[in-house]
DNA sequence: AATGAATGAGGATTCATTCAT
DNA sequence: TATGAATGAATCCTCATTCAT
């Protein structure tokens, strides 16, 4: 995953891997099927965190606590899962004809409902997706931003907070969606 | 700039470039230096609209109607160059290592300058920063939610715009940055 | 067609074709798609003289002396283009999954036809294709007869036209197909 | 022998084998020394048949009607190992640097050696040789004819029958070998 | 008797690039 | 201005075989 998230996908090569865990090619290719079958796998175990989330949030009661809960769970899932989010968030096109493409669009659909109702408005909608791409691109592309890390994260996961506060606000207090909840 | 889109950089080779334009590979070569000068050659036309906008922003009053007129126009830039910009950003982990790199990042961040005072709170610019994305995104992933495009484009401007405004008045109103705009 | 004859189609590399030319195996993609190609590219070739026979043989009249000259010419064919006939034959496993192997099923059918009435019966059938089979077969097992190969190959000729004379009177004498002409 | 039949040697995988089996690639390098050794042992088998014509034959007195009990006999053994059979015939490029190639071609030799007196003319070995080959070609090309499968291995055996008798006739009649023993 | 893991050698194929014409 | 031909380097992947356990 370092040398995927380094370099992409496409610039990765099964020698460089291969050579990176000190190992055969052949060898390589008795344990994964494909060199698809490589990020699979291990798509698959950092997928997980971000499933779990899904699986506690759906049991919870839909309020703004819940959704600020799921915000900042899914803050940490993708922590600790950085270089992985990140060689998505980098690789899209190479990901888009790849199995992990449709799986991964799937956990952020299903992340997306828990932070609004079925029927919130188009601006609700997007406010919340947005507050997910805020964490997202904020992982990553907030480093050329200065200033202490730390700080940065914080800063971030505070303005996706906002994002879905004021999405449940617009959801709640006005579902016809003028949206404009900053002149309540 | 369709192939690169659809295809990906690695994905797109110069076979499939001079086969669409009905040329041999070999006259493409006449034409460009190497396959990075074609996109180079391409992304010097189609971001010149954000050039443009810089040098018109950098002229006016840093005004909240400034930065939302910077808001509006950006919007406007990125959806009459969509395939590029959609480009850059699904495939990102290529256009790391390219010249197109480094020149992308430095208008975003020039953008992203237009949008919040020098010395204005970390929360502050990751949500100017966030509003950028915002556009950036909702262009393209939006695609994935119910519902009219237009209809879907307006609510992702609403929203970018509610984010510069935010920060605008964080800037204006707390200059020290707990940032907390939606209680004031 | 000889390496290919010599080592068969699956033991053929595109490494071993190239060094035989004295060019890159990238040069022989230049100028052909697949290795499948080029065996089609030299079939096209080779099995012309074939198709040219069966052109003359529909334009003359079905008589005894017709098929008898339609054995000698196909002798020649084979003769002519031994190589690629002997490489048919030895690698019919591999061949069964190319393009040349439908091809070539359908010029042997033909040439068949040639050979018996449409309603002959079947053991007529079997005799003019024992016949086409003698020639194929003598071409190359009968190296391990001792004895000098012109007069090897007269004596498979002599056989195969035995062979299209009996499946004639036959067909014409005795079309229900008893088939025992030794006995009239 | 199903597998190589139906793919050929060289496109046949120890790995397609063991998965066919159901049992580990490594179990099969346990009974069998290398991946030839596979076929040979299959092929001990198969070939037995034919050993035991030959034993047969060798006993017996050298007649016409003995030849004619040998091609029934080995239309028989042919039958009975259909896939062998088959197999050889359409993988001889591979066959020919594989043990077995010898020791087929022993056999063939053998048989047809029962076929002809030692002085025979080339026509009459010819003759006898084409007999086999009608055997073993009409086992398996026949399938492209119309008709009833049994209908047409009767015909074959006719045929070949025909064949080892015109042989037959031209040995005792005609040893210098003009070889037209229909004109008789 | 059996196997999980590994490997060296080699397979076909594609690529960006060059150059003489 | 253009191209046909060529190439070195790299790609993913498969294979028959080995061996410690």
């Amino acid at each position: 995953m370092e040398l995927f998230a380094e370099q992409g996908y496409e610039k990765t090569s099964l020698r460089e891997i291969a050579e990176r865990l000190d190992v055969t090619k052949a060898a390589l290719y008795y344990h994964f099927k494909t060199k698809e079958d490589i990020l699979i796998s291990i798509s698959d175990d950092l997928i997980q965190p971000v499933d779990e989330l899904i699986t506690w949030a759906e049991a919870q009661p839909r309020t703004l606590a819940t959704k600020q809960e799921v915000v900042r769970r899914y803050s940490d899932a993708l922590w600790g899962a950085r270089d992985f989010f990140r060689f998505v968030q980098e690789n899209q096109a190479s990901v888009r004809d790849l199995a992990i493409g449709e799986s991964f669009k799937g956990r952020m659909t299903a992340v997306n409902a828990l932070l609004h109702e079925p029927g919130a408005s188009m601006t609700s909608q997007v406010r919340s997706l947005t507050a997910l791409f805020a964490l997202h691109a904020g992982m990553f592309t907030v480093r050329d931003l200065e200033g202490d890390p730390e700080e940065k994260r914080a800063a971030v996961l505070e303005v996706a907070l906002d994002l879905v506060t004021q999405a449940d606000a617009g959801d709640t207090a006005d579902p016809a969606g003028t949206g404009d909840v900053l002149t309540d």
